[in-house]
DNA sequence: GGGCCCGCAGGG
DNA sequence: CCCTGCGGGCCC
């Protein structure tokens, strides 16, 4: 890292040491990492005009970061980049295909050598050394995104990338990025689970000890649903939502863990995704399957649901801000709106929110993936976030004027975020910088010590003080007839079924092979993502004949997972090597690790194998799993 | 993609 | 009992 005095701009050409919009005269441009700085804050300044040119920043000329570089190898890169870009008998576009070539992109000749690095034993450990360094800042991917190019930089590299550039193209390959994607950027979180793998495969665990995310598929939707003959007919619009399969009151707080959950006897884990509100419901994560916010204003709030619904929120992963409910007009039966119409109060559930800051407590967050201005938003469904704690809340004057009631919360959970590469929880973290708490009235922050809270003794977040009492009765309990238990797989069979439910084609089923990420950062083998609109390709292209027609080619071009328009992705969609190099390092790993253990038994012949392929089915859902069952004996 | 409108759960 | 609500399918 640059010294604490030395930074660059924000995406906005904002200088984060004076906070004032840098002249344009004023400004340098790092020819490493192609950030902007603002000359006039640098401690060291570059001296004359021509050093302008070949200037390297802070970050990137590697004085004051000793520690920071992984290793050699990466420093080399770096010296390599250096000679192409200074070479001045290269175009642009030659020195975009050179470093491409350097850095593992496309490019025919490196693709061989790659893969005969990784046949050669170095594994996943080959690739951690320099194909999963963001090619911006040179470190370990962090929060990554990836372009439709099939390039993969960290959240925070790509902003910056982006924000500075008038046209939008990727660093690596100068591939135009979709306005879309470079307006609202969000985390791929396959390559999050990606770079964790391949982490724990190089410190030497094994894979199966890792948690995975989950995807909760209907298998059992509800006993007392559909009660009216208009709610049977438009399906799941107007139903209750069913059965609860976990064992907690409604006005329970903090993590749900396994004894909670005599279903599957897991807990629910963080990063655990459902189609929509009334399954998250069914979890227990967030009981309302409308409101945001569930919590009762003499006892405290439970959970929160970020879903896009109030534009005051600003949602930066590990902290965010959240705005209360209320201040809007609903008449006409409606049950949402956009506009304000009046001030936020702290009451009901916002003063719920208030009792959760006071004392500490843990409160739950799902993020929707109607939350479109979040890069932290899953890309489909209802994702449990984990706990986070409320440090401030106050009321300020909302977007449209009126007065809304606004909450800071922290991330503090034992497990680590969906979004970051790291295998670790939270550790506290001191407050982010609220530039608004300025203009905050109405201010209330924590009174004596957090009933949640990190315990360095124990490494870890806990409860410090008994949790509030429940004044309710549990859920309606049966649980266990709902899921079946399910006997533990063998070792290699759980490793083969975390590949398998990380990195799933959506459309075969199957382990990703030649994995795409689409601009909506969803995953798909290229085959079958090709195949999917095989026929109704490039029709866009070679047409002319009339908007119908190019309108009506245009909506087939679906997205699978989410309904996004993939017709100009799909033009020319590039492999995300990086993903596909640690999908087939992890994979060869487990099929070494297969074989050894067919060596190991030889006695149990050749059951064993059939046996864990149906315990690896087992757990993945069926397709028709989603259809919804009308239990019609319920309906009366 | 935007507006409409509904059942339903839970707070008070 | 009434009021509220960061859903969700459908129709255009």
């Amino acid at each position: 890292m640059a010294e604490p005095s030395d930074l660059p701009c924000d995406a906005d050409g904002m200088c984060m040491v004076c906070k004032q919009k840098a002249l344009e005269s004023d400004t340098i441009t790092c020819k490493t990492c192609v950030t902007p700085w603002h000359a006039t804050c640098l401690t060291a300044p570059p001296k004359a005009l021509v050093d302008v040119a070949q200037w390297d920043c802070p970050d990137c000329s590697g004085v004051s970061q000793p520690a920071a570089k992984p290793a050699a190898d990466a420093g080399g890169l770096v010296e390599k980049i250096r000679a192409i870009e200074s070479d001045a008998s290269l175009t642009d576009q030659e020195k975009a295909k050179r470093r491409q070539q350097l850095l593992g992109g496309a490019g025919g000749g490196g693709t061989d050598e790659q893969k005969q690095r990784t046949n050669e034993g170095g594994g996943v450990l080959e690739i951690l050394g320099d194909k999963f360094n963001c090619s911006i800042c040179m470190q370990l991917l962090e929060r990554p995104v990836s372009t439709p190019c099939g390039h993969n930089f960290c959240l925070k590299c790509f902003q910056k990338w982006v924000g500075q550039q008038q046209k939008k193209t990727c660093a690596i390959c100068r591939k135009a990025i979709p306005p879309k994607m470079a307006m609202e950027p969000r985390i791929n979180s396959v390559m999050v689970m990606a770079i964790r793998m391949a982490k724990l495969s190089q410190s030497g665990f094994s894979v199966g000890t890792l948690k995975v995310h989950h995807f909760i598929h209907n298998q059992d939707r509800p006993d007392k649903a559909f009660t009216t003959e208009r709610a049977q007919k438009s399906g799941k619009a107007n139903a209750c939502s069913g059965k609860i399969f976990v064992t907690i009151p409604l006005d329970f707080f903090g993590p749900i863990t396994a004894e909670n959950d005599p279903g599957r006897n897991l807990g629910v884990m963080v990063g655990e995704t459902w189609e929509d509100r009334m399954e998250c419901r069914q979890w227990g994560a967030h009981f309302p399957h409308v409101a945001g916010i569930s919590g009762q204003s003499d006892h405290g709030a439970q959970s929160v649901a970020l879903s896009g619904g109030y534009e005051d929120d600003e949602d930066c992963g590990d902290w965010f801000l959240y705005t209360g409910s209320g201040g809007r007009d609903l008449s006409g039966n409606k049950r949402t709106a956009k506009n304000q119409s009046f001030d936020q109060k702290f009451t009901k559930q916002n003063e719920a929110l208030r009792v959760s800051c006071r004392e500490g407590y843990p409160v739950r967050v799902v993020r929707s993936h109607k939350e479109k201005r979040s890069s932290y938003a899953p890309q489909a469904g209802v994702r449990y976030d984990g706990i986070y704690r409320i440090e401030k809340c106050w009321r300020k004057a909302g977007i449209q004027g009126f007065k809304v009631c606004r909450y800071l919360f922290v991330r503090c959970d034992n497990e680590p975020a969906p979004w970051t590469s790291d295998n670790q929880g939270d550790r506290p973290r001191p407050p982010p910088n609220v530039p608004e708490l300025k203009h905050a009235t109405d201010t209330t922050e924590r009174k004596g010590s957090p009933a949640w809270d990190y315990d360095e003794e124990k490494g870890q977040w806990t409860w410090k003080k008994p949790p509030p009492e429940s004044r309710r009765t549990p859920g309606d309990g049966d649980v266990g007839k709902i899921s079946k238990k399910r006997k533990l797989p063998s070792r290699n069979g759980y490793v083969k079924e975390k590949l398998l439910k990380e990195f799933m084609c959506l459309i075969c089923r199957k382990v990703m092979v030649l994995p795409l990420t689409t601009p909506c950062a969803h995953n798909f083998c290229k085959a079958c993502l090709e195949g999917a609109f095989a026929g109704q390709s490039f029709v866009k292209q070679r047409t002319c004949e009339g908007r119908r027609t190019l309108r009506a080619q245009k909506n087939v071009m679906k997205c699978p997972s989410c309904t996004n328009d993939l017709s100009d992705f799909l033009q020319n969609p590039q492999v995300n090597r990086e993903l596909m190099n640690v999908i087939e390092s992890l994979q060869k790993e487990e099929e070494a690790l297969e074989a050894k253990d067919a060596e190991e038994v030889v006695d149990s012949e050749s059951d064993d194998e059939s046996n864990r392929d149906k315990a690896t089915e087992g757990n993945i859902p069926a397709e028709n799993d989603e259809k919804v069952v009308v239990d019609d004996s319920a309906a009366h």
